[in-house]
RNA sequence: CGCGGGGUAGAGCAGUUGGCAGCUCGGCAGGCCCAUAACCUGCAGGUCGUGGGUUCGAGUCCCACCCCCGCAACCA
């Protein structure tokens, strides 16, 4: 049987999941559905990133301990779950044992040569406990202080990523490793070709507080945060081990990630996976970000969407639709209360709800028996399939919804409240491809919308086919 | 000379390989009355940021410029 590994980012747990993560999930969640609806073995991977500095801050400010901290927050992220109805199978915390020996042993799997020590020198602000560069600061001190930085002198490991410059190059050009959508692997090749530089790898025990993963051979070291964050794709699978799902699942398939993180994916990542000497993962999917109010989601803007307050106001399934449909896979989009409204009425209530509810309705009140499922050929969606390889999952609703447009224009036009005084056996006929019709949407729409879905199927394939409650009230 | 994205109808957006400019909301005029005051048909509205170029043909490719917005090596 053919396997499909997917994964999404883990996100940091310092802040509440915002509606940009919920796309990325929701992305990954409907690429997930549609292999299994292919009968493919499928694997979906998502989980938290706990070992930042800024979760040791974060917790402190709190005044509760770093673990608590991440337990707290970490299940805030798993609860989308159940919010925004993912099938992920699996949930990985990069706290957990199986990941710190799994991330020890990536490190170790590591070709010598390309793991070194060295001096690093650096401005470097206690207050944010972290390092600048001399152009990041304002007037020479901490833009979030305004105190000048120490200069301070740390021995650290480096990982070789020069040595993989002109590999990565190959195999990113040739799409051995895919990176979609074309704009985001010309930025990578165009990166990779101004150079690549070695980069730190681990910290300090004292200036990472002790939280993190510990280099192995080496107490007084912890990991940069990324090398271990990135392990958790093979950790997850029991790499520690080299266990049943590792040897099943790896390499990922699809790894989903924002435009953010693309150079840790597309460059750091491969990169470690060679030296280790591992295969690399097939597709790197970068979608956009969401942009509300036409301004980047920030909390002193106090424009951050939450996703579970969108969900319990409108559904799962309007979320997840709205995400899809109007969100761009592969750029920026911008998400306004007042649009949402708008296209929830126009799509979900007045298009696919009501479609679904005048035809129940006439079936209802008209025939006793059942509709017999035609067979009808001329009818069915094949292009939504290729749509979705594609990533498009914008025009995928395109033409779902304008199937529901031309069903609606078809009801218009035979008239089946008259034919039934007329004629009832024509009238059946017409309803009957009306169900058969809204079923075969309804299947499409499984990987997108799979309570709505599920609703449709189950209301037209019963014995008795009821109107029943609306799908999409309207607001 | 750092990298990238955007500028398309009143508003918000889509336009994959160059081939008669589309969608949603809004406006106007009809139709229908099964349905969630929903549905259907038609109309009005665009010099596709500006100026050049390639081509039988450019929103789409090339060059220059103007305006807006991200990123710049721990942001989904």
């Amino acid at each position: 049987m053919k396997k499909f590994y997917i994964t999404t980012a883990i996100p940091y747990v310092n802040a509440r999941p915002h509606i940009g993560f919920a796309l990325e999930a929701v992305q990954a969640d409907v690429l997930a559905r549609y292999r299994r609806e292919l009968g493919e073995e499928v694997f979906f991977l998502t989980g938290t990133d706990e070992n930042s500095l800024k979760n040791v801050q974060a917790a402190e400010k709190e005044g509760i301990g770093p673990q608590m901290f991440c337990d707290r927050n970490a299940k805030i992220f798993y609860d989308l779950k159940k919010a925004l109805n993912l099938s992920f199978d699996e949930f990985i915390r990069t706290t957990e044992k199986r990941h710190f020996l799994g991330a020890q042993k990536l490190w170790s799997a590591c070709r010598q040569e390309d793991i070194y020590k060295k001096k690093y020198k650096g401005l470097y602000c206690v207050g944010c406990e972290t390092f600048y560069e001399e152009k990041e600061l304002i007037q020479g001190k901490c833009p979030e202080h305004q105190t000048a930085p120490e200069v301070i002198e740390e021995e650290n490991y480096f990982f070789k990523l020069s040595r993989y410059q002109e590999k990565l190059f190959k195999l990113i050009e040739s799409d051995e490793y895919k990176i979609i959508p074309s704009t985001r692997k010309n930025e990578v090749l165009s990166f990779i070709k101004m150079g690549l530089k070695d980069f730190s790898i681990s910290r300090s025990k004292e200036r990472a507080h002790g939280w993190g993963v510990p280099v192995p051979g080496d107490e007084s070291q912890i990991m940069y945060v990324w090398f271990d964050a990135l392990a958790n794709y093979l950790t997850a699978l029991d790499y520690n081990k080299e266990g049943k799902l590792y040897k099943n699942y790896w390499p990922a398939d699809v790894h989903v990630i924002g435009k953010g993180v693309i150079r840790f994916h597309a460059v750091y990542w491969p990169a470690m996976l060679l030296s280790a000497g591992l295969p690399l993962p097939k597709e790197l999917f970068v979608h956009g970000y969401i942009t509300s109010g036409g301004e980047k989601m920030s909390k002193s803007l106090g424009n951050v969407i939450n996703p579970f307050q969108l969900v319990e106001k409108y559904g799962a399934d309007a979320v997840r639709y709205f995400l899809l449909k109007y969100v761009h896979p592969f750029e920026d989009s911008d998400f306004t209360i007042e649009k949402f409204e708008e296209v929830y009425n126009a799509d979900l209530a007045n298009g696919l709800g009501n479609l679904v509810s005048r035809t129940a309705n006439l079936i209802e009140k008209n025939f006793d028996d059942k509709i017999d499922i035609g067979n009808d050929r001329e009818f069915n969606l094949e292009e939504v399939d290729k749509s979705i390889e594609d990533y498009q999952f914008n025009v995928a609703f395109q033409i779902i919804n304008h199937s529901i447009s031309l069903l609606d224009a078809y009801i218009d036009e035979e008239k089946p409240w008259e034919l039934i005084k007329k004629d009832k056996d024509q009238a059946k006929r017409v309803l009957s491809r009306l169900t058969d019709r809204i079923l075969i949407i309804a299947k499409k729409l499984k990987p997108f919308l799979p309570q709505t879905a599920e609703k449709i199927l189950k209301q037209f394939t019963a014995r008795k086919i009821k109107k029943g409650e609306s799908l999409f009230p309207r607001i």
